[in-house]
DNA sequence: CTTGGATTAGACTGTACAGTCTAATCAGCC
DNA sequence: GGCTGATTAGACTGTACAGTCTAATCCAAG
């Protein structure tokens, strides 16, 4: 997690986004400036050389996490099904991971403090996972490999599908159900999706 | 906010407990003391009579919170996919109206303070929801009405599908999507469902 | 009326913190 | 060397807050 001791003062302003990330995902918005500069072996007044105030130093930060949770849709060459899997098992890193749990506790939090940067942070991140898979699916689609649907609304049942109620497990502190490596949740939920969307040739068809 | 003034000092626990809520709801843990007691119309030491510390009334308003989150499956006599309608429209009301949203936020936020806490949360809310909701599954599995398979795995993935990543949208403040109203938005969730878990030779459950 | 438990306002303590200020120091660069 | 801008430690201010204490008051039940 923590980068090797660079040069002192090389960039303090990367170190101390960095260490403002760290010391807000430990401690919540209660992480003290004096904390942060502490941590990022830089004085107080060095902060403040840098943030006008604590609160943008965290949007700073927000800003930064909102890229770290993106994850693409690379992997032209290999069939629907596999490319899926690949993006699951990235995309639940993202969502269940450490990292990504402890940001999305602060933020979700901080939000109503700072509804501007909420709204920024879902755009730049998770909204514009949507828009990838939503635009992946509907190509998909075109190619008849999925049911036809509004992409958006199934690229949202997708996301929502691959986070499982696991993330609110951990995010309360809940043990993960006991079962079966990651790979073969991820495989079982994609399969589930890929029943109910499969192209709908065969002669039985809802609607 | 405020209740009709009762009889002061009727029951000045509850009305505590209810006041630190909406507070805790609004502030999130900064709510002091003292705009606890305020709202609650009551001295702060009073506060100190009923709670020894800040910690434990929020302990309690948790405890509270927990049980107004779960949503039963009732609903004899009406088919599966009614029942799961009306159990899909109660429950997005629980995960995503303005209450449920703001204990969440403040809840997922505190935990890693209050382990215990977030554990006994965790399994008197929402874990005995997917508990319930597994048992319901487990039964229309075993009256031949869905696909056979893991029940808890088909509970956590329904409700994660019933989310439809709409929590996370309105917690960063991001508009929801334009369309169509609640009820719709909840029977092409249960539809989709349905689909992914028809049963596996004779699909013969739609309404 | 009297008594006892709950309640009240308000003063008080100690702590944590954001943010400012200053004077000294360090670094690279002419 | 000497200049410049960033960096440093540390003192300082003002505020918010949790929690305690006290002395007065209310209320219900005997």
């Amino acid at each position: 997690m923590s980068l090797m001791t660079e040069p002192v003062s090389f960039d303090s302003r990367q170190r101390l986004i960095r260490a403002a990330a760290e010391a807000f995902m430990e401690e919540g918005y209660r992480a003290s400036i004096d904390r942060i500069a502490v941590r990022a072996g830089v004085a107080r007044q060095t902060v403040y050389n840098h943030f006008p105030s604590k609160d943008d130093l965290f949007s700073e930060v927000a800003r930064v996490a909102a890229g770290a949770i993106l994850v693409s849709l690379d992997g032209d060459g290999i069939d629907l099904r596999a490319r899926l899997l690949r993006f699951g098992a990235v995309l639940r890193q993202r969502l269940i991971g450490d990292e990504g749990l402890a940001m999305f506790r602060i933020l979700s939090a901080e939000v109503p403090r700072f509804p501007a940067l909420g709204v920024a942070y879902f755009d730049k991140g998770p909204g514009q996972v949507v828009r990838w898979l939503a635009d992946f699916l509907g190509r998909a689609m075109n190619d008849g490999l999925l049911r036809r649907d509004d992409p958006q609304f199934v690229a949202e049942l997708l996301l929502s599908m691959l986070e499982c109620f696991d993330r609110t497990r951990r995010l309360f502190g809940a043990p993960l159900p006991a079962a079966s490596g990651e790979a073969e949740r991820v495989a079982r939920i994609i399969d589930c999706f890929l029943r109910a969307y499969a192209p709908e040739h065969d002669p039985r068809n809802l609607s």
